[in-house]
RNA sequence: AGGCACGUAGCUCAGUGGCUAGAGCGCCGCCUUGACACGGCGGAGGUCGGCGGUUCAAUCCCGCCCGUGCCUACCA
């Protein structure tokens, strides 16, 4: 080597394993990525220079499946890629312990239920129940060691969610971790309630409520379902009062007649006109309701007159409302049928001593036991409320229906009158709108969700759970000198305390002997839905209300990522907070990920089983290949999880690893790159730089990563590597030097483009030779590939040069795959034949053609009528095998 | 019922108002290795869901239809 050049850092390949370790590889960088604190948001830089992500804390009590890694990656991705172009990441992680789904997974783990009434036993330890535990009735613990079994189970859900996470490479601030539950976010969620509170956003009432029997609380809007079961419409004659007319009523819920508060129908019904202002008589329990017209009532539906209940639907709770109706609650807050007396006041009845006779077949029942029981009262004639033979008009009419269900639930809901604390939303349709308009979505299309979801809104947002493991609503009720709860003057816990327990703390101006006194105070035993605290991520990441000045610096956030079919809660809810707490959007932009579908693009569903976890494939596929596959998926496309597609990623990073290898293993003087082929080949890189640079601006990580991953094999690995191999090995320095220059820039600039995606197997390539040489220790931490890495290299002379040569090179491997010969065999010669223009601007490659296809002689024709590209390749004379053998040696 | 998205090679997916519509996997044939057989070269394989329309030109734009998925609504 001459004096005046120093040599690249190259490595000695011989040092490097054979294949590349990943399991061992995966272990190794994220301790040394947490040793580095590479992820570490830094406070002292500005906002402008931060990007904020309020990342999505999963259900820990949930089962791990791909699909969590599939859209954490998403995120992740698209994080490093914004690390790399120098952005301070503020990336924390959270994990949604509260609520239903923990509770449930409790109760099953463990076999126990929660009994407020017992007490609390110290100290307890309970082994994970086994199947013969499980077979007697489940053990009843008090409410505050059920909530310390929750934590216990919380406590190693999250452990397994962290551990994949790391597994699977994303780069999350460890030190920002938080859970739903703990101090801080159950003192942000109070912060909430009382801001909500003061502004008189929140409210409670007493009133008709969508109730889950079997969970026993109240469900919101965003947690309901429709699923199609089957019903029957039962033909059912009423009486008139004071006359002899009759008229029938069609209703799936017969079971709720003794609950008929009223009768509708359409006020131009000829059918019907004549009966408003009268008063119906209901069969079997002669019960007089009032017959009123509403312009809610659809003639052709049924028999176009119907009875009103308490309560069969929210049409019943909305003439409830208008009308004034009577109450008559018959379900109970466990669905069945209360025990009620006819005759009273609450309930009239013509004929109480008939009436209490029938409810006796009723009462006690659950609700499709006393649907039956109804319908068989409703066949006997001595019911009818006219004398006119049996109620029951023809046989039930068996339908198919869509019925509201709370999403975790297996019965359907039923209105049961409770008190309850709600959100105002509805007053705030149209700044709920106008917030969504501010925010970008991504894809686009999503907004729509947005928009059906808020447009269609029909009641406040109901934020009180009759449960136990959640954050509790921070409120006591006074009590009177009869010892009755005044819930017009609730008293809201001062900011100071929180987070309080009204079931353990005192409030202000009380002392703790008043408690359950009269004239003294009673605690509200409810909690949160979980919602309202996991709205408030960007604030808990943000310090709202403990912290103003951090909260000014990460709050709005950058990005929020999640999945479609939590639009209407998490969205939605998140949107709706920072609206009423600070009037603006708690975001700059929403990213959707699609679902993930099982091999055949099925849904995948614990209930049908094909559901895959997502350990296994990492293992055998390796981080990088799950990745890989998480990655191929543009945004807001469901993906099928096919294994085929992980295998590529896989192959993919081992790719990496050899062309790496082989790379940086070469030797030579730091060079200018001077070479056509070389330029050529550099200002090809150049142009995917900023191709892919743009996809990732663009929200589209999938196509940087198609168009990358196309180049590295095609280009790189197959083309140019093969064409400059020869010359890298040259005695010519300046020829050596120039191609292994560009040789490592291609490697330098792909390993960071991939670095996103594969951040692993790039760390690994750069940790070689990159690191020391760039002074940057991890490649996560490098800057983003600009146009400042190719400064100083010219433009080729012919723009087509690299095609050019990877087009001869390619007709004559066609020609040694026609011959049946290897790809390494010598050609003792050829003559190549090419278009005009061709045959003029192929020398300035041919050398590196020629040395690519190990040819020693060759000819250059030029010949009318082929095309472009096209090269014809005739009287090759291939070296025999033994002969090439020797003289390689 | 309304809305949104999707329907491209056997499979999973790219793609563009215009040259012969692409990739990977799978399949077939060949190559035995000096980065990589966890590889390379070559090949077969598509009426771009159907029918109309706009256009010199449509897989792409428009309309209708069919199919799939989701969202919203109705659900006496």
């Amino acid at each position: 080597m001459s004096e005046n050049y120093r040599p690249v850092l190259s490595i000695d390949p011989s040092r490097l394993p054979k294949h590349f370790d990943a399991p061992e590889a995966e272990v190794r960088w994220d301790a040394e990525w947490d040793r580095q604190g590479i992820y570490r948001y830094d406070p002292s830089r500005p906002r402008a220079e931060t990007f904020v992500v309020d990342t999505p804390p999963p259900t820990v009590s949930g089962s791990l499946h791909v699909g969590h890694v599939f859209s954490y990656t998403h995120t992740d991705v698209l994080v490093r890629y914004r690390r790399m172009r120098g952005d301070n990441i503020f990336y924390p992680m959270g994990w949604d312990d509260n609520g239903l789904p923990t509770e449930r997974r409790v109760q099953n783990y463990f076999h126990v239920r929660c009994d407020p009434r017992e007490p609390y036993v110290p100290d307890l330890v309970l082994e994970p129940a086994n199947a013969k535990a499980r077979k007697r009735p489940p053990r009843m613990v008090s409410r505050a060691n059920f909530i310390e079994l929750c934590h216990q189970v919380t406590l190693e859900d999250e452990k397994s969610f962290m551990e994949l996470w790391r597994r699977n490479g994303l780069s999350v601030d460890w030190s920002l971790e938080y859970a739903t539950i703990d101090e801080r976010c159950r003192r942000t969620a109070q912060y909430s309630f009382r801001d909500l509170f003061e502004k008189g956003h929140v409210y409670n009432e007493d009133a008709p409520t969508t109730w889950d029997v079997d969970f026993q609380t109240a469900v919101a809007q965003a947690e309901m379902e429709d699923r199609e079961r089957p019903g029957a419409y039962h033909h059912i004659e009423f009486g008139v009062q004071g006359g002899d007319e009759s008229f029938v009523i069609a209703t799936t819920r017969p079971e709720l007649l003794p609950a008929c508060v009223g009768v509708t129908a359409h006020p131009d019904d000829e059918r019907y006109r004549g009966l408003f202002g009268r008063e119906a008589l209901t069969p079997l329990f002669r019960t007089p309701v009032p017959i009123f017209p509403s312009e809610v009532a659809d003639p052709e539906k049924g028999t176009g007159v119907l009875m009103v209940c308490t309560f069969g639907d929210a049409t019943d709770v909305a003439w409830w409302r208008e009308q004034g109706l009577a109450l008559r609650q018959i379900v109970t807050r466990e669905g069945r049928l209360a025990a009620v007396e006819f005759g009273g006041e609450d309930f009239p009845s013509l004929d109480p001593e008939a009436a209490n006779a029938a409810y006796e077949q009723l009462s006690g029942k659950n609700i499709n036991q006393a649907r039956n029981a109804v319908v068989e009262l409703l066949r006997d004639p001595a019911g009818s409320a006219t004398g006119g033979g049996a109620p029951l008009v023809g046989d039930p009419e068996t339908i198919q229906h869509s019925v509201k269900f709370y999403e975790k639930g297996d019965r359907p809901l039923e209105f049961v009158s409770t008190r309850q604390w709600f959100v105002r939303l509805l007053d705030q349709k149209e700044q709920l709108l106008a917030k969504g308009e501010q925010i970008e979505w991504h894809p686009a299309f999503m907004h729509a969700r947005y928009r059906d979801w808020t447009e269609g809104l029909s009641l406040d947002w109901c934020i009180s759970r009759q449960r136990y493991f959640g954050v509790p609503i921070p409120v006591w009720y006074p009590l009177d000198g009869q010892g009755a709860p005044d819930y017009a003057h609730p008293i809201v816990a001062e900011r100071e305390q929180m987070p309080v327990d009204p079931l353990i703390d005192t409030p202000p101006g009380y002392d703790e002997a008043a408690r359950d006194q009269p004239g003294g105070f009673c605690a509200e035993s409810d909690i949160f839905d979980t919602w309202f605290t996991s709205s408030l991520t960007p604030q808990i990441g943000s310090g709202w209300g403990v912290d103003d000045e951090r909260h000014g610096r990460l709050f709005p956030a950058d990005i929020r990522p999640q999945s479609h079919e939590i639009i209407r809660t998490w969205a939605f809810y998140t949107i709706a907070k920072a609206l009423l707490h600070e009037d603006t959007v708690p975001w700059h932009h929403v990213v959707i990920s699609g679902w993930v579908l099982d091999p055949d693009r099925k849904k995948m569903s614990k209930s049908q089983g094909n559901v895959l976890t997502p350990l296994p494939l990492i293992e055998k596929y390796t981080a990088d290949g799950a990745r890989y596959w998480s990655a191929s998926a543009r945004l807001g496309t469901d993906t099928a999880a096919d294994e085929k597609v992980f295998k590529v990623g896989k192959r993919l990073a081992t790719k990496l690893f050899n062309a790496g290898k082989f790379v940086l293993s070469q030797e030579a003087e730091v060079r200018p790159v001077e070479a056509e082929l070389d330029r050529a080949f550099v200002a090809k890189l150049a142009a995917l730089v900023e191709r892919a640079t743009a996809s990732f601006d663009d929200y589209n990580h999938a196509q940087a990563l198609t168009d990358t991953e196309t180049f590295f094999w095609t280009h790189f690995t197959d083309a140019y590597i093969e064409l400059v191999k020869t010359r890298a090995r040259s005695q010519d320095e300046a020829q050596r030097g120039s191609a292994v220059a560009a040789l490592r820039l291609g490697l330098d600039v792909l390993v960071r483009l991939l670095a996103p995606f594969l951040p692993y197997i790039t760390e690994e390539v750069w940790s070689w030779a990159f690191a020391e040489e760039k002074g940057q220790p991890s490649v996560h931490r490098a800057p983003w590939p600009d146009a400042s890495d190719f400064a100083g290299i010219g433009a080729p002379d012919d723009p087509g040069s690299f095609e050019l040569a990877a087009d001869c090179w390619g007709s004559i491997n066609k020609c040694k795959a026609d011959a049946e010969v290897s790809m390494g065999r010598e050609v003792a010669t050829l003559t190549i034949l090419a278009c005009p223009s061709d045959a003029s601007r192929l020398p300035a490659v041919l050398g590196d053609v020629l040395d690519a296809a190990r040819c020693a002689e060759h000819r250059l024709e030029s010949r009318e009528g082929l095309d472009s590209g096209v090269f014809a390749i005739e009287g090759a004379e291939f070296v025999a095998r033994e002969e090439s053998v020797k003289r390689s040696d």
